[in-house]
DNA sequence: GTCTATAGTAAGATAGAC
DNA sequence: GTCTATCTTACTATAGAC
């Protein structure tokens, strides 16, 4: 076959995810996206027509889908609390690499009205994350202020473990709160 | 005096300040540096022969200061740990306006060895504010792996409701944060 | 679907007048 | 010390061949 294999939405998302995460939105040129897709910059424009602003606005939307089945979905499970919270710890610590690769929701974050279309797909996944904790936290017993004033915490912890750690240059802070979360969670 | 005047270099800083403080350093243009600035592009060169670059070191450098001044000279003077943890609790909401402003630390954060000099001076204002949190502690009886745990998680605490209320659009988790900042450092 | 080539724009930076 | 005007580069985006 000598026309050129199509790469797939899955794994180019992916790729430019990486990017939008490792340097953020502004310090994302086409360039360096180009570099990382393996695709020139007119192939990308073929595949995203609203340029940089629509390849954020889809790897946003891919997070979110992860954030659904991986994390949402295994907290509002049957299982006990203990082994939900698990669950998302696990996970989370696979999908920031131990510490070594930032959150979107921080990296994309932004004042200007220009990316308004970001700004509530963060909100809603804040507030999805911490809604879904606080259902656990209601299911193992906790009033609905505590479980909400600690299901919020729990997400404070988690993005300040990963500026940290990404400041610092060691994953420390962010092993340290992943290996506390649980307890700290469900401390009576 | 028809001779322009002079806009004083702690006025400057600040402004240029405040825009690297709300969208991070590539976000920062020239063009938008200079509009907060007050001052023409070439001005700001004029003062800054090292372009953007040197603003942003400048910028990093003064909130250094800012930093030993306000929060590392509090922390180790000689009063109660409570009170020296109620002092920067102080100085920490006024600094980052009740969680309205982003902190340096995060936004200048970069992965990229052309802003290598960023790197270590992050680092190096973490490891100083996490180290005389931990000396408080010390002095508040704690152990030594203890204090230094509690004081990271301070610091991760703080960067965390940052992240969290900017994404959110609200200050309720910064103002939680410091609430109960005291309380949790030094709980028994 | 991907590519080379290029247009048009905004970026960082400098020269020289006042 | 600040300004207007300009240079060069890098960026986003498009046109058209394969």
């Amino acid at each position: 076959m000598a026309r050129p294999a199509k790469i797939e939405d899955s794994a180019l998302l992916e790729r430019l995810s990486d990017v939008f995460r490792e340097v953020g939105y502004e310090a994302a040129s086409l360039a360096v996206l180009s570099e990382a897709a393996g695709l020139k910059k007119a192939s990308l424009y073929h595949r995203f027509p609203g340029g940089k602003e629509q390849m954020a606005r889809e790897v946003m939307a891919r997070a979110e889908t992860w954030l659904s089945e991986h994390i949402l979905a295994p907290l509002q499970s049957s299982a006990l609390p203990e082994a939900r919270i698990q669950g998302m710890v696990r996970s989370v610590d696979a999908f920031y690499s131990g510490g070594r690769q930032a959150c979107l929701l921080n990296m994309l974050s932004s004042p200007h009205a220009d990316h308004g279309p970001f700004a509530s797909l963060i909100r809603n996944a804040f507030e999805a994350w911490i809604g879904a904790l606080s259902a656990v936290l209601i299911d193992a017993g906790f009033d609905e202020d505590t479980a909400r004033f600690r299901a919020e915490r729990a997400i404070v912890l988690l993005q300040g473990s990963l500026v940290v750690s990404r400041g610092m240059g060691t994953t420390r802070p962010f092993r340290n709160c992943l290996a506390n979360l649980e307890r700290e969670m469900l401390a009576r």
